[in-house]
This record gives C-alpha cells, structure tokens and sequence, in this order.
RNA sequence: GGUCCCGUAGCUCAGCUGGAUAGAGCAACUGCCUUCUAAGCAGUAGGUCUUUGGUUCGAAUCCAAACGGGAUCACCA
C-alpha cells in the first residue's frame, strides 16, 4: 500500500481516517466507518474524489446538503491536499490541489514499474491454463483459455504473488487410443514403405492425429448406422441377450412419448449400439493393452503423442505463451487411484457391491459420484484429485491453484474441492475454479460434427495476414527492416485477436465475430497499440529536452493523471477478480482519454516550456502504462506501427 | 424434471459490494489532415436496463416469481 502513497485507494483511507477522527468535533456524534462511501466523481461536475452524504445525513436527522458543507470545510482546513469542495444534492465533490496532482506525476515518472507489486511479495499460486487433450489440434475455444489463463497468470504476478503457471495434459484414455486405431487401420503407406508421418508429409502433428481421430469417427459412425439397421430388422447375431433385453426395453419405452424424451431415448440406444461396434471395441482393447504397457501399443501412443506435442509448441510459440510446469494424467491418474484407496480405507468413499468407488456429497446438496470404476480404472476426477495432491507435493509454499476451465465443467470442480477438502487439505479451500463462458460464432455454437470449429493456427495466420495488408497500405513503417515488419504484423494481428477475447468479463459467454476480431478502429487492441507507438514518435523527436525545474499543469492534463493514478489499484483488482477484462477496459478509456487530450493540445508546438515539459512527462507516462497493461495481457506494444 | 449461469441501444459489450441525467465500440449521419502518426478527434441519432411484484431516502444493480436463452445432472473428458 506505501508504495504508492498518491494513489488512489490510498487517499480514501487517509480521508477516512481524517473523518473518523474528527467526526465527533464536526458532527456532535461519533461516525460509523460504514456511513463513509467514496466513488470517483461524475466527469461532468467538478471534482476529484466523491463523498456521499445520505447516511451521515440519515442518522443526524439533517438535510444532507448542510452536513455536506460541515464535512467539505472540515477536510479542506484539516488535509493539506484538499483544496475546496463542491456540494451538489447529497453528494460532496472534494477537489484536490493542482500541486496534489503534480506530485501524483512525478512519483508515477520515477518508477518504471508503476503498478507493479514488489515481485514474489504475497503467496504462491499456481495456474493452470490450456490442458488439451492430444487427439485433435487447438481451437478458438482454448485460445480464449490459453490467452485469459496466461494474463490472469500475470496479472497475479503483477500483484505480487509468485506464479507457477501450469497444464495438465490429457494425454490418456480413450480419445487418444482412437486415433491411434485409426491411423493404424487407414494410413496410406507411402511409396518408400513409410506410414504418414508429420515428417514425411509435412503435416503439422497435432492435424496429422486429428485427422485421424476424425477418420476413427467417421469409420464409427458408419459402423453405428449398420448396427441400429440390422437391429431395427430384428438381427441381433452376435450380440449379448442382456444388450438385446435392452434395446428392446428402450424401444417399448418409446411409446406415447413426447419429443425431448424419446430424443434421449434414442441417445440411449445409440450409445448401446456404439458399444456393440467393432471399432469401438478395438480402441477399447487397445486401451486396456495400454494400461497393461504392451510394448508395442506404448510405442505408438508415446510415437504420437510426441507428434501432438511437436505441433502444439509450434501453436503456443506463435500465441507467445509458456508453462513452468507439465503435468501428464498418463503420470497422474495413479496417483489418483493411490488417493482414492487411500481415502476409502479412511472412510470418505464407499464401495459399491460391483467393485465401483462412491463418494456421496448428498449432504452438501450433490448426488453421488463416481471416482472409480469397477474394472479399478480411473476415470476423469480421479485423476484431478491426484494432480492436485502431486502439486502440493512439488511445491511446498503452494497456497492455491487456479483452474482455468470452462463453465461446463462448473460442478465437476464443485465436486473436485468438496473430495479434496474431505480428504482433508485445508489448501482446497484455496483452489478456484476460473470459469469462463462458451466462444459462439455468428452462426451459432461451433459443433465439430458440422465442421464449425475455428482452427487456432488458421485463425492466427488469418489474423496477422488481415493486419499485414492494413498495416502496409497505412503504417509508417518505411524505416523498419522486413523482419521489423514481420514482426510488427504479428504484434497487431495477435494484439487485436488477444484484445478482442479478453475484453469480455470471463465469466460471460461471448460472441466470436470473425470480422470484428480484425478491426483496427474502436475498442481493439490495435487502437491501444496505435497510441502508444504515436507517443513513442512523440518522445523520439522530443528527445527529452534540458530538465525544466517547475513543471505546470492544467485541468486538461489532471483528468489524465487521475486516471493513471488509479492503475495500482486497477492492477489489485484485476487480479483479485481474475478479470483481464478490468485491464483491457481500463487501457481503452486511457487510450480515449489520451487520444482527445493528443488532439487538443500542443505538446512538442507548447511555447512554454514548464507545460511542454509536463505534457512530455505526462505523455511518456500514458505509454509506459499502456506498455505494462499490454503486456499483461500478453500483448506487445510496437515502438512504431 | 433438479441444480447453476445469463437477459442493458439495430449488433457486440461496459456499468452490478445499491447513489447524480444508464455508457462505450461497431453500423448510420455531419464536420476536422499545407500543423506532434486521421489505426485519430469533435458532434448527431439510437433505451419501457425482458416482465411483474418486493426491500428503501434512492434499484440496471439486492430479493421473489414469470417469460426467454444456455450449461450440467455418464463406470465421457
């Protein structure tokens, strides 16, 4: 908090104080803290700080306009920076003295780290962010994952805490076991007697395995047709009475029921047709032969697994993101099952007569729920229990983890920190669960059976190429080197992609509009970026004149310090909030405000040389934290654009 | 059906720990480049904050219900 002694949570309390202690001398009778409300005054009234006056007026019985008055005099005689109030209605506009402001300045220009805690200060947290599965490439759903996880990661770095940013990769289990059926069944074999492989094809190895994984699907589905075919003719060859006995009950279920019903009736059925596919059963042997460690499936699954991983380095190196730490469920989900006999020899699971393990949360409003099946595998939470446990392990000043996971899996983390704090873990109070909302697009959901989902590499590449053309037909880029340019392009086709996910609240579903997340102009990321290079042309060519001793400022320029004095406080509360939101928000009224000072004032063409100075000062500081916000968002801020 | 989330301008979103006349951006329209980068600035127009009750000095904000949209309730992840 004394970091910062001018800014302005930190006025609020010494006001506060000052209130608290005079209360009695001015008002006659003790002050309660919670009558005090401050908010920032309306930019249309004259103002710096708001104080309102409804409850002192409330419980002294008098008209609030006179306590205002009895409060305004007060403070302005008894705090040195106040220099006179306004009071309109109920509210109490106290101002501050220009020399207030010009300190506020000149503290935030010595310090290059404005805003920034002093690192490793609080405690250490980890959050974990994109945690794909390896059967099929990223899409625009995990780059709003990737990009919010990463700037949360920062933005608790920037509040002081240390931050180990992690994934857990689902690299195991039945997903990843169909594409390896896949491949194995339908890739074509090269004239040189090689399979396809990312090297001799050239594919990207995380697509090499998704096409497979979608090949597995396809195969899956056909099978799956000509299965409920032959049973709709009544040839049930080959199949189970008890899965007969089955299909039969859930036909005769079907009469006389509405829509909705007999459309999860037919679910139900094809999930018991599924089950009875060949191809299906395959990948499922295959699993079991992986969990047995056959050699020759271990190979396959670590052969493509590497494949997925090349390619995913490739897509995180581009969207400029990084872990400190892997962790891997095919090292983890025994942990897990370790975790859970563990628990049930104490008392908190059950045993169901088939060998399943339960934990009931019926007490907390939960149902059952399973942690482990009857064949004694594990299944998804089994494993989370474990991760969770392994990483208090690795890091012994752990005091939380944040998981950066879609809202769907709302009641999965539920239910994840109610097994954890049962267990025992006092930390488990301490894990949280960041979930954000869905990414639509203007047609609708992105469903990948119709082949809606958005690509993260295309997307990326599609992005920098529609900054490449704008940014060559209206920057001013004639004195950088082709290199300079390319990564320049890439600054602001990324920015804007970044920006334009993380503007949203994260807890909200949002809309993906593709041709929206390319603009240049309005709320995006260029905008921001485009400010802060026009300040850096500015700086340039001023060239930071001889010191001027008094520096000089005027209302035009106390709006603007205002709004940077309040960036400690915003860094505080976008972190607390998980919310890059907060930070994105506040860059564009920065860069709104700045823009229309730019524009109405002189700064190199100033005469006098005190406010020239001041305007240069004022300038560089609006860049500096533009540059910092960015950053926090993972966002590069070009020098020149 | 149970539980949870959401409903603000034509569109996308802020504002939500109750406070002044509900704000931006986009789209539309009007101005401003011989002057510090016009990816900019200034302005016009656009609202029953889904609805109905309640709480109180005061409700977009809190509570309840209705309507509309979404998620989830797997021996999937």
């Amino acid at each position: 908090m004394c970091l910062y002694p001018n800014h302005t949570k930190f006025m609020e309390r010494e006001l506060k104080e000052v209130l608290i202690q005079q209360a009695s001398n001015w008002l006659g009778i003790p002050m309660q803290t919670d009558w005090i409300q401050f908010q920032p005054t309306r930019k249309d009234v004259v103002g710096d700080l708001t104080l309102m006056v409804f409850p002192f007026a409330k419980a002294l019985q008098r008209p609030p306009a006179e306590v205002a008055a009895i409060l305004g005099e007060g403070l302005k005689n008894e705090v040195s920076y106040v220099e006179g109030y306004e009071v309109i209605q109920g509210f109490l506009n106290i101002i501050f003295s220009n020399d207030h402001w010009l300190h506020c300045l000149e503290s935030m220009d010595r310090d290059d780290m404005y805003g920034i805690s002093a690192p490793n200060s609080k405690p250490t947290v980890m959050v974990e962010y994109a945690s794909p599965n390896t059967n099929k490439p990223l899409h625009l759903g995990h780059l709003r994952n990737i990009f919010l996880g990463y700037s949360v990661a920062e933005l608790k770095k920037a509040n002081g805490h240390r931050v180990v940013k992690t994934q857990v990769i689902n690299d195991r289990g039945i997903h990843i076991c169909k594409s390896m059926l896949a491949w194995q069944r339908y890739a074509p074999v090269l004239p040189n007697g090689e399979r396809e492989t990312p090297a001799n094809t050239g594919i990207k190895g995380d697509k090499l395995v998704g096409k497979y994984y979608v090949a597995f699907e396809k195969h899956l589905q056909e099978e799956l047709a000509s299965v409920l075919e032959r049973w709709k003719a009544g040839d049930f060859s080959g199949t189970s009475n008890a899965v007969q006995e089955k299909y039969k009950e859930l036909t005769l279920a079907c009469v006389g029921k509405d829509e909705k019903a007999l459309a999860g009736i037919h679910d139900k059925i094809k999930e018991l047709a599924k089950n009875e596919t060949e191809i299906l059963q395959a990948a499922k042997d295959m699993l079991v032969r992986w969990e047995a460690r056959d050699p020759e499936t271990y190979l396959l699954w670590s052969t493509m697994n590497g494949w997925v991983y090349e390619g995913f380095d490739v897509t995180y190196q581009r969207m400029g993101v990084d872990f400190d730490r892997l962790y891997y469920e095919s090292d983890t989900f025994l942990l897990g099952k370790d975790q859970v006999m563990d628990g049930l020899a104490r008392g908190v699971f059950f045993q169901k007569p088939d060998g399943s393990i339960w934990i009931d949360l019926s007490s907390e409003g939960l149902d059952e729920k399973l942690v482990l099946r009857s064949d004694g595998t594990a299944v998804y939470i089994t494993q989370d229990i474990g991760t969770a446990i392994e990483r208090f392990h690795n890091y012994q000043d752990l005091s939380g983890i944040v998981y950066t996971v879609g809202n769907e899996q709302d009641y999965h983390f539920k239910v994840l920190f109610l097994i954890l704090e049962k267990l025992g873990y006092s930390w488990a109070k301490n894990c949280f669960h960041l979930s954000y909302g869905m990414v639509d697009l203007p047609s609708g959901k992105m469903k990948s059976r119709e082949g809606t989902v958005v690509d993260a590499d295309d997307l990326m590449e599609e992005v920098v190429m529609a900054a490449t053309a704008m940014t060559e037909e209206r920057g001013q880029i004639a004195a950088l080197s082709e290199a300079e340019r390319k990564a320049l392009f890439e600054h602001i086709g990324m920015g804007g992609l970044k920006y334009y996910l993380l503007k949203v609240d994260p807890k909200k579903r949002m809309m993906f509009n593709p041709e929206e997340s390319i603009d240049l102009m309005g709320n995006t990321g260029p905008f921001i970026q485009y400010t802060h290079a026009r300040i850096n042309s500015l700086l340039r060519k001023a060239e930071m004149e001889t010191q001027v001793h008094a520096l000089r400022i005027e209302s035009n320029e106390i709006a603007l310090i205002k709004t940077l004095s309040s960036f400690p406080s915003l860094i505080e509360e976008a972190s607390e909030a998980y919310s890059p939101a907060l930070l994105a928000n506040y860059l564009f009224e920065l860069t709104k405000a700045y823009n229309s000072f730019y524009q109405q004032c002189p700064i190199l063409q100033e005469p006098d040389p005190s406010l020239r100075q001041a305007r240069l000062i004022l300038s560089s500081n609006v860049a500096k934290i533009l540059g910092t916000g960015l950053r926090l968002l993972g966002i590069h801020a070009p020098a020149r654009m």
